[in-house]
This record gives structure tokens, sequence and C-alpha cells, in this order.
DNA sequence: AACGGGTTTATGTTCAGTCATAACCCGCGC
DNA sequence: GCGCGGGTTATGACTGAACATAAACCCGTT
């Protein structure tokens, strides 16, 4: 019997499930583990820090490892970009610029994110087709005074998504999801009939502390967005 | 300087940041960064395995570790039982029961989670508000054959979900969100107008590659889900 | 009984070293 | 030139040990 790291998550897993250790229950410290699974103490630490990191066990320093009372199921999605996610369909990629403006930021997105009453903004529409079907529309809203090289993409050929992926790698970000009732410009764009329920992500970007973008992603009638865990 | 491996991973984000290290590029190999940092190769290991984690590196046994070249940001967050989401925000909360039967599994439903033809399933519909006003309508279908104790369940003053999450722990789920406009009987239950575009989510959860519930969340008009990474 | 401080203890982190494993690479044989 | 196999090497996993740290707990004082 190896007792790897992940032959012990699972081994813990199985006495959870099969009510050993009902939720809120402690579990045995973890030298006393080690000792029965006849392995060191850092491999049972290891596969117990990975079980907190599913969501599964609780642990405090002195008081000991417990089962999640609640099971806050960690849901861990991946947002892929929109050609990419078209292109794991089979589907064909096109992806249209529709409006592009730099602006004074409105509003609505200074309160939003934050920003001085005279930041400038790259204000952009574009959309995406899958197979020439519209799949998305975007509004997007691009910080100057954090991004300035932006002012001198036209973003004709390159969605905006993808360059600034390319431009500013791993900031923060912030996201929410909700139903919209489609305006009349966006069952335009969209293809969908007025009224028609939408699915809408809004993403707010950021890099260290200052804003370098706010999205609106408007997406096809019946988009379906998928999680497991 | 100290060089736990929480600040390795701090210097490898920042290095990435300022452009040291592009997308796509391979970093030292884990001794060359355990001298420059003066520490073990375990805690530069550490620190890396946190950042696959995390999203930002990509590593390969020998191959070496990269910079993921796009960043598919995983999002993670936690699905909160309705009642701690609501009890979070300060409001009060109330659960009802509206409709309680057992009855042979619907086609759907059978397709969706493959089940037998002659499998039982107990069919509920509940209510969650929020300060007394509807914040989700809840049609959830139990299958009897993986969890037989549920049929002796009145389920009036416990919600299933609440129940599940104690009977059937750490189970896999699959999770989808999708907008739809409300039906009449939707915007009765949500006080929605009807046409109303509404959040749904649905989620079915299984144990074993046996599916335990299956269950459509709607929710009450402007709902937002966030998440943060 | 309430409070405060010291002790104990379980987890957190790091270390140096070993073995395992996957994959790139190079050279041999054809 | 091509394919195959072994060598090299970077990451992956594990060990046994040590020290750090937070918090629960005990105990003595007020």
């Amino acid at each position: 019997m190896r007792t790897g790291y992940q032959d012990i998550k699972a081994d813990i897993l199985d006495k959870i499930r099969q009510n050993l250790w009902p939720p809120g229950a402690y579990l045995p410290g973890e030298i006393e583990l080690a000792q029965s699974y006849g392995c060191a103490r850092a491999t049972v630490n290891r596969a117990m820090r990975d079980l907190v990191d599913d969501g599964v066990l609780e642990r405090k320093r002195k008081a000991g490892t417990r089962v999640k009372a609640v099971a806050s199921q960690n849901a861990r999605f991946a947002i892929p970009l929109v050609r990419e996610e078209i292109e794991a369909t089979g589907a064909t990629y096109r992806y249209a610029l529709v409006e592009r403006q730099t602006r004074a930021a409105p509003g609505w997105l200074r309160a939003r994110v934050q920003l001085d009453a005279d930041t400038q903004v790259l204000e952009l529409r574009c959309m995406h087709f899958a197979d020439n079907q519209p799949f998305q529309l975007e509004d997007r809203w691009i910080n100057l005074d954090t991004i300035p090289d932006a002012r001198h993409q036209s973003f004709e050929a390159i969605s905006p998504n993808e360059w600034l992926v390319r431009e500013v790698p791993f900031s923060k970000a912030d996201l929410s999801f909700a139903a919209i009732n489609a305006t009349p410009e966006m069952s335009d764009f969209l293809g969908a009939a007025p009224q028609d329920a939408v699915f809408m992500a809004e993403r707010s970007t950021w890099m260290d502390h200052r804003n370098v973008t706010h999205a609106r992603l408007y997406f096809h009638r019946g988009y379906r967005m998928m999680a497991q865990f």
C-alpha cells in the first residue's frame, strides 16, 4: 500500500463520505495520522492542506483539523478567451470592431472603479461571432492613464481582450454575472428578440490597485456558462 | 530579507508583471532559483506549485516551468447555502416548502443525469425569502435510489439543500448558469413581471458516479452573482 | 467569578537529502 | 535520413528533522 499524499487525500475523503468523520468533527492530529499511514508528517500535512484548498477541511493552529461544517463548495472555473471558447466547440471564430472612441470616463464608470474626474478612457464596442452567428457583444472601457499604449491600438484585427491579456499579465479581477432584458440595440447585435433574457458578465481588471479595464459582455440567447467541482 | 515561499511567490509575480518573464517564457530551474533566493529547493517548489494552482505558471517535468501564455484566469468562488448568502447581507432568511411529491423521474431528467427508466424521485419546490422578499425559487429532484432516506423527510422546516449538504458530504457537482425569461408561474413566485430576465443556476450532484440530486434555482430580479480572482 | 499571563500543543514552514518519473536529446544502427 | 533506446535533467514526491507561531488551556491572582 503506497501512501502518497493523494492516497491519503482519497482516504480522508472516503472516511468523510462514510460518515466516520462527520461534518464538524475533529480529525486526528498530523502526527497520529502519519503514524497510522506509515508516512512522514509532511505528507499528511500536504494532503490536509490540499483538502483545505478544496474546501473540505478547516484547520486552526493548536485547535486542530475539522471537517467543514457546511460544504461551501469551492467551484473553480476558468474564464477562457472568447475565441478559445468558440474554437473549442469546433466553430469558426470571427471578431469585429463596431465602435471606437476616446472620451472622458463616464460617471457610472468613475464611480464603479474609482477613477479621477479627468480620466480618459478608450471606449470600444466589439462583436464576437461563432460560425457567423452572433456570440457575444462586448462593451469595453480601457483606462488610458493605466494603459497609455492602448491609445495607439486600432483593435480592428485583434480583440481588446486578447490584446490586454498579452499586455497586462496576471492582474486581479472581479467578476459578476446577471440576467438582463435585451435592449432594442442589444437585440439587433445579438439577433435576439427585444426583451429576450440575456446573460451578462461584467468584469473589472486591476493592476496594483489601479483600474486597467472594465468590460460588459452580453451573450447570445440561450448561452450557458458551465463549471464543475 | 526573509525568503518564505510567499515572498518567493510575490517576487515571481513581480517579475512577471515587470515583463522580465513575459508570457510563454521559461523560468530558471528550481535549483538555480533556490540558490538565488538562498533557500531550499523545496521552498521554491512550493511557491511554484502554488502559482500553478493560481493559474499563473505551467510546469512539465523535464520541460521546465513557464509563464502561462494565456492567462486563463482560474476564477474560484464558493457557492454558499442560500441561507448563508442571505444572512451575510444582514437580511432575515425564511424558507418555505411549496410542493412535495414522489414520482417517477421525468424524461428530461432521466436523460440529463442518466437514470434508469423506473427511478423514483422526490420532487420539491421551495421558496427562499430575504426579509420576506422573494429571493430564490428552487425546483429540486432527489434521486430516491441513491438517497432513500429523503423519502421520510418532510422538508417543511429544513431546505433540501441544507439537508443534503449534511447527509451527502463533499460530492461532485456540475453547475451551469443561464438567463431565461420568466414564465408567468415564475414571476408569481419571484414577484417579477412576466418576461423579466431571470438568472438561473442548474446543478447536478453526484456521489461515486451515481446521481444524487438535480436542482434548478431561479433568482429574484436583479440578482448578481459575484466572484473574484 | 473574572482576569491575565505562562505553558502546552497542533499546525505552519523550512531544510537537506533521496528516490521517482517524464521528456528532451543525442547517438547508434539500419 | 530515420527510428529507436538510453542518458541526462528538470520537476514531483517523500522523509525526518527542526524551529516558528498562534491559540487553547491551565493556573494563580485579584
